[in-house]
DNA sequence: AGCACGCCGACT
DNA sequence: GTCGGCGTGCTC
């Protein structure tokens, strides 16, 4: 009896067997729908046989297979593989190539940019003012020449998609190309390298300085990918960037085919881009990190850009890491593949000291007339008493706004301050539920966990001793833009973070405030770090950055580094000079020095030295158990007896070392008590023979009231 | 992951 | 007496 072995979204170690009925046609890729207890679900098939090792009796049939789309063949491979790397159900991980299945017809997507119709303007303008829900959209559709439709809500967009009916707005069409940009000589000669290794495996660390013009390089190579006939996957770390990525890609190559995959997209558009990658229609597919499970029939070249960011490894479910799943597609299509990077991670960074990476540099500005940022140390303890803003900080934004030109000011956390104390007895703002101070939040007032999200009223006196004299601690976002409005009263101030910034289209508003000359001082957190180009902005500030020098992670120097070169390279980006002022009480530390000289090259070796001496990844290998649950003795019992089993395992696994359990960094979150524990060896084959040998023994553990999992090279050991 | 089955405490 | 708490184990 024909069977096919079905992978189906469900933590089961296996995948399941079901009978295929004549007349059926069900292949390897196949997306079928069967029955899994009382459920109906879908999956896909990985492999079809003749018979099964199961019961004829319990086997029941395929109910049907749903529409004509296959998973390729080499994305079933790597979720096979990320399967089994990763400790993860292999259904789960096959879940990841699934096209979205909502059958809903596919909306008539707007693409690209849209323009007003002289229609459109006056029927708009003479809109009542109070007709709220269009509001926005239309104050944005009447002041800007043409509107990017990827910046928008799902709401806004049906607004638009109205409007469009009425023929009030029309596509605006290609935009002039930008004049093709000369590329200078380090990026045609990467550009070159990378074009010339098509058709085989091989893989390149592209280490360019921020604003070296790394996008050129991708699009470059890209175009002789294209050429060819080729499809090119790239990959980039968040959906904020790639609106403005998208507006230069298409700007740069006009007719561009391009499908845009992130999880932000509704549905149908999902499955639009899904398709269009299917079928070899789009070009080019850009995308967040699970569009590495696209299928693409001609993959010729894939980029993973901004390589270093940690969201490309996901934390929850399924934990891949999309960067090194990208290596090893291209390995398995035998295509190039390109890390991007101005800061790359230490794993890539020691790929291409071993050989297995070959280094192209982009060590200049593409812009000749754009110098690197001159950077300055300042004492931060001597800024303390005046909410952060140190005389230096204070001077040079006041010279900015003498000139004209913009200043950023980056403080790496959002609220008013770290939290609250008492100054008469030692009470300070504690989570019920987390092992974590309250935020201090002035912007509705309330103190709040950043790590459950418990919240709690402002108090006026001290709930311990009725005194009334409670401090705020610590810098925030929200207390800096305050010191920022009172030290500089008619500079226009715009704060982003999480809070004030909800969604795409609020941090689109502030690009174009900022692109407008609408903006004086931005206040932000990491959102402002990455890849927007603001070219009336001189100064960037940096403040409380010194408090990663106290993480217990072994990747916080690192991590560090990243977060100071990227929002150091959005200042002076295009012909005026920069200034970056840190404001920071360890001068000497090498993580700051290597940001006066601009030599991440050198921090990255001596960082790289420390990873060996003390045996750290990416050096050795390592994967980190974590457990939680409500009652500290159940985390106890049970990652005491998953110790006992891993030193148990060693004589067989001798290469493999098994630590002590420890509290995690975050000892309590949301109520559950949480301990972790670091296995790791010398040799990644070794500790991947130890894992599921380990797993196994410790599922078959008792007591259910500790939920735990395995993270194979881990983001950080907190 | 769901969902059912099962074996123990407080309710109309 | 049974309603339902969640701990345990199975699903082709």
């Amino acid at each position: 009896m024909p069977i096919a072995r079905v992978a189906l979204p469900v933590a089961a170690p296996t995948t399941f067997d079901y009978w295929i009925p004549e007349g059926l046609a069900v292949e390897r890729g196949a997306i079928v729908r069967v029955r899994l207890g009382t459920r109906r679900l879908a999956g896909v098939v990985i492999a079809t046989a003749s018979d099964s090792e199961v019961d004829r009796a319990k086997l029941s049939p395929v109910v049907d297979v749903v529409g004509d789309e296959r998973v390729p063949f080499d994305v079933l491979d790597l979720c096979a593989f990320v399967a089994s790397y990763y400790q993860e159900a292999i259904g789960l991980a096959h879940a990841l190539a699934l096209p979205p299945l909502r059958a809903q017809a596919a909306s008539r997507a707007l693409r690209g940019s849209c323009r007003l119709t002289d229609e459109g303007r006056r029927a708009l303008a003479a809109l009542p003012a109070r007709a709220r829900s269009a509001c926005g959209l239309r104050d944005r559709m009447l002041q800007d020449t043409a509107l990017d439709v990827d910046t928008l809500t799902t709401h806004e967009k049906t607004i638009l998609r109205e409007w469009r009916r009425h023929r009030y707005v029309v596509p605006a069409g290609e935009r002039a190309a930008r004049p093709a940009l000369e590329l200078n000589a380090a990026q045609s000669e990467a550009a070159a390298a990378i074009a010339q290794s098509l058709g085989a495996y091989a893989a390149f660390m592209v280490n360019g300085v921020t604003g070296s013009g790394k996008t050129e390089v991708y699009l470059a190579a890209a175009d002789a990918a294209i050429a060819a006939g080729g499809q090119v996957l790239m990959l980039v770390p968040e959906i904020n960037l790639t609106p403005q990525l998208v507006d230069r890609m298409r700007a740069a190559r006009p007719g561009l085919r391009v499908a845009l995959m992130h999880s932000a997209l509704a549905a149908g558009e999902r499955r639009d881009a899904w398709r269009a990658a299917a079928s070899g229609e789009a070009q080019l597919v850009l995308g967040t990190r699970l569009a590495v499970f696209a299928p693409l029939p001609s993959l010729a070249l894939v980029v993973v850009d901004e390589e270093h960011d940690a969201s490309y490894k996901q934390q929850d479910n399924v934990r891949y890491h999309a960067r090194d799943a990208a290596i090893w597609r291209a390995r398995r299509r035998d295509v190039p593949v390109v890390l991007g990077s101005a800061t790359p991670s230490l794993e890539t960074w020691l790929g291409a000291r071993d050989g297995r990476y070959r280094r192209l540099d982009l060590p200049h500005r593409a812009d000749a007339r754009a110098q690197l940022p001159g950077v300055r140390l300042t004492p931060h303890r001597a800024a303390a008493a005046q909410d952060g803003i140190g005389d230096a900080l204070r001077a040079g934004i006041a010279g900015c706004l003498a000139r004209g030109e913009q200043s950023l000011v980056f403080v790496n956390r959002r609220g008013f301050a770290t939290s609250l104390v008492c100054a008469a007895c030692k009470w300070e703002s504690q989570c019920t539920r987390c092992s974590a101070r309250l935020t201090v939040h002035r912007q509705p007032p309330a103190l709040r966990c950043h790590h459950c999200g418990h919240e709690e009223r402002l108090p006026r006196a001290c709930p311990s001793c009725g005194n009334v004299d409670l401090v705020p601690l610590g810098l925030g976002t929200q207390r800096l833009e305050r010191a920022l409005a009172a030290a500089f009263p008619r500079a226009r101030i715009a704060r982003v973070d999480r809070d004030s910034t909800r969604g795409r289209h609020a941090f689109a508003s502030v690009r174009d405030k900022v692109e407008a000359n609408a903006i004086d001082i931005l206040v932000g957190t990491q959102m402002l770090a990455k890849g927007h180009d603001f070219p009336r902005l001189t100064l960037v500030g940096i403040l409380g950055s010194d408090n990663a020098l106290y993480s217990a992670d072994f990747r916080a120097t690192e991590r560090l580094a990243a977060l100071l070169v990227q929002v150091a390279g959005r200042a002076g980006r295009a012909g005026s000079p920069g200034e970056v002022i840190v404001q920071t009480d360890f001068p000497d530390h090498p993580v700051y020095t290597a940001l006066l000289s601009h030599d991440y090259a050198q921090l990255a070796d001596t960082l790289l030295a420390e990873r060996e001496a003390a045996a750290l990844p990416p050096v050795t290998h390592a994967a980190l158990l974590s457990a939680e649950a409500h009652r500290r003795e159940d985390v106890d019992a049970f990652m005491h007896a998953a110790h006992e089993i891993g030193i148990e395992l060693r004589t067989l696994h001798a290469e493999v070392e098994v630590f002590s359990p420890v509290a995690a960094l975050l000892a309590r979150r949301a109520g559950y008590e949480r301990s972790q524990l670091v296995v790791q060896s010398a040799r990644r084959g070794a500790l991947q023979r130890f894992l599921p040998a380990w797993r196994e023994r410790m599922e078959a553990l008792p007591g259910r009231r500790t939920r735990w999992a395995i993270d194979v090279d881990p983001a950080g050991f907190g």
